[in-house]
DNA sequence: CTGTATCCGCTGCGATACTG
DNA sequence: CAGTATCGCAGCGGATACAG
């Protein structure tokens, strides 16, 4: 166990390349932003997240329910509910997320403003 | 302007979505990581990310180049030789960048976790 | 050294339709 | 309501070769 200078995330199968690959794809922090105020039904999921097909919805739930960033509770109704909670360590990861989007709403409005340059010149 | 409520990276307009698929990008934050001590020539880039091709390297920096994140400095030498410079911009990307690494660095043992238990279930 | 040019495979994501 | 089943494609990223 040694220190690692500075990141190890460039060799391919590091904890930080595991994590960059799940926040890297498209729904994922949207799902762990909507998830934040409790606990969501799969229907409800769709609708706020804006566009999102059910298949690929699940697939992403999927996905987090592995990595144990979110559980999947079934409850035996008629019409059948489904509920997906954050758990510990999704909890955990929204104070990262939050960083990057508070970032983003920070300072979106220079890079616009940098793209816009780079196209008159 | 109306406040928004919790975010608005639902939009797929919006700042945040904007962000997000920027250092959605496999290289984008490796790069980042790596400019974060100083310029770097694009050969050295080249070695430290680990197994980027020239083409996908080019294309990252562009990129971040447009987005107002590195600026790009040609040397009229012979051989020729580029520095690329993080932006205070880019340099600002630091501090939620590294917010998630440390998370990463910190968690990846629970995710892995999950996932060995995942399959044995 | 610092790229550009071409080609190409993979897979993430979407559209649509259907089911327990 | 909460998914699954198919189909399809566009685009990112990789391999390789070449150029200023």
């Amino acid at each position: 166990m040694e220190t690692i200078e500075q990141g190890d995330a460039f060799d391919p199968d590091c904890p930080t390349r595991l994590v960059l690959d799940r926040i890297g794809d498209r729904w994922t922090v949207l799902i762990l932003l909507t998830l934040r105020d409790g606990p969501r039904r799969f229907t409800e999921l769709r609708r706020k997240v804006n566009g999102v097909t059910p298949k690929v919805l699940t697939q992403t739930l999927r996905a987090m329910e592995r990595d144990g960033l979110v559980t999947r509770e079934v409850f035996a109704e008629v019409p059948p509910r489904v509920e997906y909670t954050l758990t510990a360590l999704g909890m955990s990861l929204q104070t990262p997320i939050q960083a990057i989007t508070d970032w983003a709403e920070a300072n979106v409005g220079k890079v616009m403003a940098a793209r816009e340059e780079s196209l008159r010149a």
